[in-house]
RNA sequence: GGACAGGUGGCUGAGCGGUCAAAAGCAGCAGACUGUAAAUCUGCCGGCCCAUGCGGUCUACGGAGGUUCGAAUCCUCCCCUGUCCA
């Protein structure tokens, strides 16, 4: 079945001699993306490709909204649990990876299709990120001990001498992306404004279709509360005393993440199990919101109003892709 | 039935005669984002108007009266809520 869709030999052809296609589904989690992507995964010869900061690592699936690998029907997803819980993962690497994945992919002929939530991963594979030095760990823990001896704003302090242009950009209470700009002004002896304005280097060799799911807000949160209830039904809580046992401290990486955190609290009897629920609800509602905002600005999104398991947004997603990878031929 | 305590903006909660459309937090809305991004941070947040000024106006601190130049703040009555005593 999958040998005779006329779309799949196209892209094969595509491959050979053009920029293969590529299929990126965006917008808020709880949206219907995993659902989107294996129903067109199926009808493409596609494979996914995980765009999410959380599902990359090992043994965090309830919490992140992971699709069962018995529910992958077949379908090969790339980029899951590929990161043990206390390492650190970053832009960069994700980069990096999601890089080799796609090359193997166009090998193979197959459609990579992105299906995820971070749209910082998303655009750092995308379009690239700047030619900069990677985090030091040892320079960070020197400047937040710096601010925490002088202030809240120490730090933007620090960066208008180094580079008063990034410090414009930065607000003076953004600790976090303050101190990677100083911790890049310091390494690379430049200032990172100018390194920006040097460009970076967008993925080559692809061309990129970028789907958008834009469900109403009003039933979007409804199956937030629904998913956020059912994880803790599905046993939230078991994943992450699991993960916290096989790890021994509270330090790893992706409890810091939404819902995970609440969790941690709710087994520390910090929070109520209701409690922690509701919060998880809360700030997923909130994390959803801001994944619009950033998705939003993105360039060349076709949007669809409505959720990614519903069939006939599927059928009419399906549909524009085929059209969009045939109109880009060359004639 | 009696004794206290209390009723403040969507919620929690400060204010206890003017500088109060009312602190603060939450929620909500809008936004930013180049290696922590499910992170981090910002703005707005009663209505209307002028047109953005520490502008005008209307409605607001349980209800109705009153005191006062002036009341969320004081007084009276009433209605609710909580705790305790019967």
């Amino acid at each position: 079945m999958l040998a005779s869709s006329p779309l799949s030999s196209l892209v094969v052809v595509e491959s050979i001699e053009h920029d293969c296609p590529l299929l990126a589904i965006i917008g808020p989690t709880a949206a219907g993306k995993s659902a989107l992507g294996l129903a067109m995964a199926e009808e493409t010869e596609g494979e996914i490709l995980n765009y999410d900061s959380v599902q990359v690592y090992r043994g965090f699936n309830i919490g992140s909204g992971k699709v069962p690998i018995e529910e992958r029907r077949g379908i090969p997803h790339h980029l899951l649990d590929v990161v043990d819980p206390d390492k650190a993962f970053t832009a960069g690497d994700y980069r990096r990876e999601a890089q080799r994945v796609l090359g193997a992919l166009r090998e193979r002929g197959r459609l990579p299709i992105l299906v995820g939530g971070t749209g910082l991963y998303l655009r750092s594979l995308l379009q690239g990120l700047f030619d900069g030095p990677p985090r030091s760990e040892a320079l960070r823990a020197r400047l937040r001990k710096m601010a925490a001896r002088h202030g809240r704003c120490f730090l933007h302090s620090v960066l208008i001498r180094l580079d008063a242009a990034s410090a414009s950009r930065i607000h003076p209470h953004d600790q976090q992306k303050l101190i990677r700009a100083i911790e890049v002004c310091l390494l690379a002896r430049r200032p990172i404004s100018l390194m920006f304005s040097q460009g970076r280097a967008g993925l080559e060799g692809f061309r990129v279709f970028k789907l958008g799911l834009s469900p109403p807000r009003r039933e979007l949160h409804e199956r937030i509360n629904r998913r956020v209830e059912e994880m803790y039904r599905g046993g939230l809580l078991e994943e992450v005393s699991l993960a916290l046992g096989r790890h021994d401290c509270a330090l790893l990486k992706p409890l810091e993440a939404l819902g995970y955190a609440q969790a941690c609290a709710a087994l520390r009897r910090d929070l109520s199990i209701e409690e922690a629920i509701r919060q998880t609800q809360t700030a997923t509602r909130q994390y959803a919101k801001r994944q619009m905002t950033w998705f939003r600005r993105e360039d060349d999104v076709t949007w669809f109003t409505g959720f990614g398991d519903d069939p006939e947004l599927q059928r009419r997603a399906v549909d524009w892709f085929r059209r969009g990878v045939v109109s880009a031929l060359p004639a």
